[in-house]
DNA sequence: CATTATTATTCAATAATTTTGAATTTTGCA
DNA sequence: TGCAAAATTCAAAATTATTGAATAATAATG
């Protein structure tokens, strides 16, 4: 156990704590550490943009830099949480194994699934990892976040095919993704993405037997998802 | 400059680098630390809720904990050039100096402002700050965001005022605050909220000479900048 | 299924970093 | 302008983190 990591996470605590902004004795207070000691961290964290001080206030407030890691990390158990009753009328107005997912890594990581009642069914997945590429809600990631699509081309350019760059710009264009028997023989899926604050966080996939869902019918259920998700009301 | 503090935040981007998730070795490839230290560094950020592992998978995450300080931390930069131009539509079409103010501890900081080009006009006080119970956007917050209302319960219990309650539970009510001559004699102001997420994070406000804004067309304005906040288009 | 290779983890000694506490400077306020 | 409070700097001391090697666990391979 490292103390002065320690020791500077909780420095950063103590700032959100006091709402944003604190003074050096503030923070050295509420730490229990020497004024000198949190003056050396923070000047640290200052360095790395993780704190900073705003013209003519000498409290340090929480800095941009906290904002990236934000972006990358997500988080899966409020996402899990606040999204289950929109799976649930997915589950119900489909009759399909329905399912959420979020990028982690190179990887989709499947957060929580209903599965179908019907006999003949998809399964459900919740806990797996799927390869960004081998899946409509991977496809759907790759298509609707910038910053999956480049790590893509960064590190597998040479194993992204033309078509598989077609199909991305056509979700790109029609905002879902669906998948006719790419992935597996008889299985057919749709995904549609799940944004805040402008940005896709998720995605909700839905997957059955072909035979049930003909195109028409997987065009029809991507649009009946997107109009669950619209359901929520903003503020 | 703290050594491990610097190694540790650098651990931490490594990580977001990576998508969000990395192995050890990874990190330490990444960041040119020994994969001791940064196994060290890493237990010391898990124990902490700033990293995790989820089940089988022997990858590093980024933890739910960067969510807390992200809350919190807010990002001033992005908000005013993402809202400026939701600035300038309020200014053209209301006339009146119109401002974009967030919450910053337990004050109002103000981020943007346009002036209005009549003779007689508010002042803008970009990089100012006001405390939270002294201004129409400090209330609005006070009324939209439970951790800024809770803080000032806590530090402030004393010098809340039943008609201070009462006006924060009118501004939840109907979304927006008012302020005729509260402030300063012959000032009105308006203030609609700014939300990402379900979350308010900011605030626009408008001010100007009361013979200008009686409380019609302060209503009025508030309508208005409210549908010039629901133009933007999502995803 | 056994074997190999890779990757993660543990440990004690060493080297180095960080903490200390006092002194100085800056800032805020009457 | 002067006082008080807070922030910052500095060199010595002491604890802490790093090293490198060795072990354990995990994944890959034939």
């Amino acid at each position: 156990m490292i103390q002065s990591v320690e020791r500077a996470i909780h420095i950063l605590e103590a700032i959100a704590h006091a709402g944003g902004a604190a003074h050096l004795n503030e923070i050295a207070g509420i730490t229990e550490l020497r004024s000198t000691t949190a003056h050396n961290i923070l000047k640290t964290l200052q360095s790395l943009g993780y704190v900073r001080r705003r013209g003519g206030d000498t409290r340090y407030h929480l800095g941009d830099r906290i904002q990236n890691l934000a972006r990358v990390a997500g988080d899966d158990d409020r996402l899990r949480r606040d999204l289950r009753a929109l799976l649930e009328a997915m589950a119900e107005e489909s009759g399909e194994t329905v399912f959420l997912a979020v990028p982690s890594g190179d990887e989709v990581y499947f957060l929580d699934a209903i599965e179908s009642r019907e006999t003949l069914k998809a399964g459900s997945q919740s806990g797996e990892r799927l390869p960004m590429a081998g899946s409509a809600i991977g496809l759907l990631f790759l298509a609707h976040i910038p910053r999956i699509r480049q790590r893509m081309l960064e590190t597998h350019a040479d194993r992204i095919s033309l078509n598989l760059e077609l199909e991305i710009e056509a979700i790109a264009q029609r905002g879902y993704a669906l998948d006719q028997e790419n992935w597996l023989p008889g299985l057919s899926c749709v995904a549609v993405p799940y944004a805040e604050a402008g940005e896709v966080r998720a995605g909700f996939g839905l997957a059955g037997p072909s035979f049930r869902l003909p195109l028409g019918r997987l065009e029809m259920l991507a649009g009946l998802m997107g109009d669950i998700l619209d359901d929520r009301v903003p503020i």
